[in-house]
DNA sequence: TTCGTTATTTATCATTTGATAATTAATTAT
DNA sequence: ATAATTAATTATCAAATGATAAATAACGAA
């Protein structure tokens, strides 16, 4: 029997209740501004962004004023928050995994989305990352104009070439083949949605669900890819 | 080539501007308060719950004060907004639709998904759902226990069927096999998350979609599915 | 037309909230 | 030890916000 998962609110580390810094002032201050940036994602991956400046001083354990001290706004916090989260989180390297034709398809993406896994199941990306779509932050459209170009794109070249359908040079790349490998970043992406955004429980070994999904995917896309590509041209 | 679709913001109908109320005041208070509670619908739904009740009302043409007489505060306005909207679209008969072995299994999940699709993909319920659902409000987790039991294990269990497995009544239903089903529905959610959520452009053609993420998912089911099971017991 | 009812508005309150200024005190340099 | 520096706090401000009370005016009944 397969476990699952509980209480998606638990991030490891930081206890909740911890405004403990009772009489420790006078922090090095890029110390502190770190400290702050962290937990202010944090903070507003749990409230939103219209989190309270008090409510997330009190939980650094600082006086709301001093949060002022090392960003001029709101605003500008908020905005630190964004790069923080976005520019981390994106390996370079596996952009390089998927049109690996050394290694079968199935193993780039079962790889791929592993560690991706390990990047992005998390409560405050996944929070931060909705509050900020449902917000319209422009960051937000730039990160998935990456995923579509350096994931799923080259995804659906990998999946011709597997299967003996023409390259992108003969018959063009269009939009109903992008919504086959967004229903593959779907199917992951929604698992983190259910857990870090509904609460719910998901699978215990999440590598187990990955591959399962892949599997999926690749061996359902055989059936379907082609007859797109078919109709696409005029 | 597949068109796209743009501006998910644009709710039919009502123009975004539209205090033209400008002197029809004494409303019947029936209508009045329906019409309160589709503003606050359509306004929750693009600013998040924390939007502020002088905005609603200006956006409504009515001043802040008579939100009051209609709702005692702004949590039994947003209260209601839940009601109606999470209330007001399930359909039981979706439900006997997935166990008809009268049809093919194919055609009873594309049916009852682009059936779903013309009740929830739609910028107010996907929003509003989202929003909920990060501020853990219990409605949600309420409907997402519908979607489990059911659509979501009657799948699993046609597909069982359809792939000559055991019933459950020989080989339980367990967690890794729920998660299969999860992932079809994460395929279809997700795109109205990217849309409605995210604003990305999304397939013209909901239902082509649809007719292949089903078969997608069916097809590739087949390959997986058994594995699940074996391990399952014990 | 006049009057009574009540839907709606105007005026206002008490808190909350982002932000600033003045004050205090921890740490370092002399 | 003493003074200088500045991190951090205390004390406030002004605007925003949920909510209430009093005043106004639209509509139906007489």
């Amino acid at each position: 029997m397969v476990e699952t998962m509980d209480d998606p609110l638990s991030r490891a580390g930081q206890s909740k209740t911890k405004p403990l810094a009772d009489k420790r002032r006078r922090m090095n201050p890029s110390e502190r501004e770190a400290q702050i940036v962290e937990g202010a994602i944090g903070f507003f991956a749990e409230h939103g962004f219209e989190g309270k400046t008090r409510d997330l001083a009190k939980r650094l354990g600082i006086t709301q004023p001093l949060l002022y001290r090392y960003f001029p706004s709101k605003e500008s916090l908020i905005e630190r928050v964004y790069q923080e989260i976005y520019l981390q989180r994106w390996n370079p390297e596996w952009e390089s995994l998927i049109p690996d034709r050394d290694r079968p398809l199935v193993d780039r993406l079962t790889r791929f989305y592993k560690e991706y896994a390990r990047a992005v199941y998390d409560f405050v990306w996944v929070r931060i990352f909705l509050y900020s779509g449902l917000k319209g932050v422009d960051i937000n459209d730039r990160y998935l104009a990456i995923i579509k170009d350096k994931i799923l794109v080259p995804v659906c070249r990998e999946l011709r070439h597997d299967n003996g359908l023409p390259p992108m040079e003969d018959v063009p790349f269009n939009n109903e083949e992008l919504e086959l490998a967004w229903g593959l970043h779907g199917m992951f992406f929604y698992r983190a949605v259910r857990h870090f955004a509904y609460g719910l429980p998901i699978a215990k070994d999440i590598d187990r669900v990955i591959e399962n999904d892949v599997r999926v995917f690749v061996t359902g896309a055989r059936a379907v890819h082609g007859s797109m590509l078919e109709r696409a041209d005029r």
